[in-house]
DNA sequence: TAGTCCGTTCAGTCTTGACTGAACAAACTA
DNA sequence: TAGTTTGTTCAGTCAAGACTGAACGGACTA
C-alpha cells in the first residue's frame, strides 16, 4: 500500500474523531468507527486498543456505547473468546435518531415552558411556538432522511413509510 | 406575575444553555438566546450580566459569538452609549447554517481521503462514498427546512428557490 | 485637562468530562 | 485446584475551554 493512502487512512480516523466530537460523542468513539469505515474487520477489543494506541479501559467504554446507539455490533468467532466489533446496518442513520431523540427533548422543554406561562405574555408565547415549529420541521426533516436511507439500502426491505408519522 | 411561570422563565433560560451547548455553543449563548425569546429586550450588555449573573467580560464574548453568527443584532438608543442587544431575523436557521458549514468540512474530509486512497480498496471507497452520500442528503434537507423557513417567515420577500441549488 | 462610562482583551482559574490504571468477576485451561 | 484470558467498572488524572477579574483604549462630559 502507498505511503499516501496511509497517512491518508490515519489522517482520516483521526478527523472522524473530530467529526463525532462535534455531534456530542467522545472522540475515540469516532475514531472507532473511522477504522472500522477503512477496514471492514471484524477487529476484537485488543486489537482497536492497540491500533488506536488508547486503553482497553477506553475501548470498552465506547464500544459499548456505539453498541447501545446501534452504529457497531458486537459478533462472535467459533472457538475465539474475544468479543468481535464491525459496523452495523445503517450506523450513520444511528447517529442521527440520537440527534432526533436531543431535539425531541427539547421541545419538550418548550412545550412545559408554554403550559406554565400566563396568557399576558402573548408575544413570549408566540416566540416559543416559533420555536417548537422549527424544532419540528427539522425533526421531519430528519426523519424523513432516515426513511429514505432505510428505503435506499435496506436492500428489498421495502420500509418506506407513508407521510404521517407516530410522535412517540 | 405568578411564582409558577417566574419559576419557568428562570428554568428555560437555563435550559436553553444546555441545549445550546449540546449544538457546540458556549453555554452563555444559550443563555442569552433564552433570556431573549422569553423577553423581547432589546437588553443592554450590562443588563444581560445582571440579569443572567455572569461577568460582563463573558457577555461580551457571547453577544459577540452570537453577533457573528446573526443570532443576534446589536442595535442603539439615541441619547445612550451603550449598546443594545435583540434576537435578529430567523436567528435558529442562522445557527442551524453553522451546523451546514460543519457538515461541508466533514464532506471535504472524506473527498480528500477517497482521492487518495488506491483503487484496491474498492470496499473501503465503497463504505467512503456511502458515508458521504448521507451528508449530502443531510445537507440538502437542512437547506430545504431553511428555504421554506426563510419563505415562510421572512413576510412578503417570496424569497424560496428552486430544487436545485447552488452548491458552494 | 481630568474623570467617567463602555466594550474588549488577556492571563489565570475553575469546571467538565474524556481517558487511564488497577482491581474485579466470569469463563475457560491445565 | 490455581492460573489465564477477557471485558467491565471505578477512582483518579489530565486537558480543553468556558468563565472571571483586571487592565486597557476610545468616546464622551464638565
Amino acid at each position: 500500500m502507498p505511503d499516501r493512502a496511509d497517512k491518508a487512512i490515519s489522517e482520516f480516523v483521526e478527523q472522524m474523531g473530530l467529526i463525532i466530537q462535534s455531534e456530542g460523542l467522545p472522540r475515540i468513539a469516532g475514531h472507532i468507527v473511522g477504522l472500522m469505515i477503512m477496514h471492514e474487520g471484524p477487529f476484537s477489543l485488543t486489537q482497536l486498543a492497540e491500533r488506536l494506541s488508547v486503553s482497553r479501559a477506553s475501548i470498552s467504554t465506547n464500544t459499548r456505547l456505539l453498541e447501545d446507539l446501534g452504529v457497531i455490533v458486537r459478533t462472535a468467532k467459533p472457538g475465539d473468546r474475544q468479543d468481535y466489533f464491525r459496523l452495523g446496518q445503517q450506523p450513520y442513520a444511528r447517529i442521527l435518531r440520537g440527534v432526533v431523540r436531543r431535539m425531541r427533548r427539547a421541545r419538550d422543554v418548550i412545550e412545559s415552558t408554554r403550559e406554565a406561562l400566563p396568557e399576558e405574555m402573548a408575544d413570549t408565547q408566540e416566540r416559543l411556538q416559533e420555536l417548537d415549529a422549527f424544532y419540528e420541521a427539522l425533526t421531519e426533516s430528519f426523519l424523513n432522511v432516515i426513511d429514505a436511507w432505510d428505503a435506499e439500502r435496506q436492500g428489498s426491505g421495502k420500509q418506506k413509510r407513508d407521510g404521517v408519522r407516530p410522535s412517540a
